[in-house]
DNA sequence: TTCGCAACGCTACGTTTCGTATCGATGAAT
DNA sequence: ATTCATCGATACGAAACGTAGCGTTGCGAA
């Protein structure tokens, strides 16, 4: 059944996200006000405020319709291949402005909005962190990762070298810096000659 | 020779700093105001105004005050214990919430602030960075990591993992993570009886 | 001691944005 | 044709912003 009276406007929807995601670009997310999108989408402020609590629903709602087809997870018979593809992907999505900019202002504003926190967890954690761990996983059954690896930590460390350049060092970021994450990573900080003296030599790690 | 006129007062300001940082850890960043902290200082809007431009530089002076004398990179002549040790620091400061609340209120504004993000380039990269840097040149030195190791890449990845936990999962930190961070990375992802077979054919010379 | 000068507290102001309320008009479903 | 929630428009009070003006205060130099 649907609800009586009058269905709200697909069109006025379509016009608000739309011009959320291209002021967001223009002049940044914090700058973008309710107002400012109402203007632009040639819509009453009313109308956004009856279907969306606010800017940062507004802007995740866009982000979402946009970029949601860009972040599938290969399968290619080897993990360094699968993880070599998919972080290249999000690293390439990360230096798109037209993503990157709602992206990092959704992030920042989660620091003091619990419910955009909840929604962005769920979309990028619940969701997204699945895939890799799968990826993971299904190396480590094929003995072509270490068998006692960490996944929870190796993925922490994978995407947490993106999201540091992304938000805390601004550094350029690139597909190809995705790549060499990956191999550093595979590889190991330690030299393999030393591979049996490093620390916990009694592994107990009681400390 | 000092400027003529009536000095700043030393008290104002600690009095600023002080206020900025309780009100901080009592309703987080973004709710805390100029007019609020100046209440709470018992101190005009306008003198505040007069020494900081905003809040993010009031919040970032507290925060150097209290937090400074907490990181310094030690020493031990293992590279593997000096970073347990650091990271471990770190991922404990980012736990306690006098410290991580106006942090990640910094973090989230410097997203937009580019003055602030600059301050905090600074503070973190250019310095902090140096140290954990360092760290790993005399381990590579010494024999003790890869020679070919890709040291920012490396740090990337080790913060990275701490930062993606405080900003993006904020899943629980503790220094026992941060230990478990540096073991991971230390092995790598990899199985060792297929360190040869991994792609990445740039002379990963594991002999 | 006296004087100069800048920081101080206080008050007020114009702006902007927020989120809500109100109102007649509109238009798709029944 | 009737229903009724959505639409655009407008107005509103509440917060903070950052600035300006003004009389007062207190350190340092003459």
């Amino acid at each position: 059944m649907s609800p009586a009276g009058r269905p709200k406007s697909e069109t006025a929807r379509r016009a608000v996200l739309s011009a959320a995601l291209d002021l967001v670009a223009e002049k940044g997310y914090q700058a973008v006000t309710i107002e400012g999108i109402a203007e632009r989408a040639g819509v009453a402020k009313t109308t956004i405020y009856r279907s969306w609590p606010g800017k940062a629903a507004v802007v995740m709602d866009a982000v979402l319709v946009e970029s949601d087809p860009r972040l599938a997870f290969p399968d290619t018979g080897s993990a360094a291949e699968d993880l070599r593809l998919q972080v290249s992907r999000v690293a390439e999505l990360f230096t798109d402005p037209s993503f990157a900019k709602p992206f990092v202002g959704l992030l920042a504003a989660s620091q003091h909005d619990e419910a955009l926190a909840g929604a962005l967890q769920e979309w990028l954690i619940t969701s997204r962190r699945a895939g890799a761990s799968e990826v993971l996983r299904r190396g480590v059954e094929r003995g072509e990762l270490r068998p006692d690896l960490d996944i929870p930590i190796a993925i922490d460390a994978l995407y947490g070298a993106l999201y540091y350049r992304l938000l805390v060092s601004h550094e350029p970021l690139s597909p190809e810096y995705g790549q060499r994450v990956v191999a550093e990573l595979f590889t190991g900080l330690q030299s393999p000659r030393n591979s049996f003296s490093t620390g916990a030599s009694t592994s107990a790690g009681t400390t």
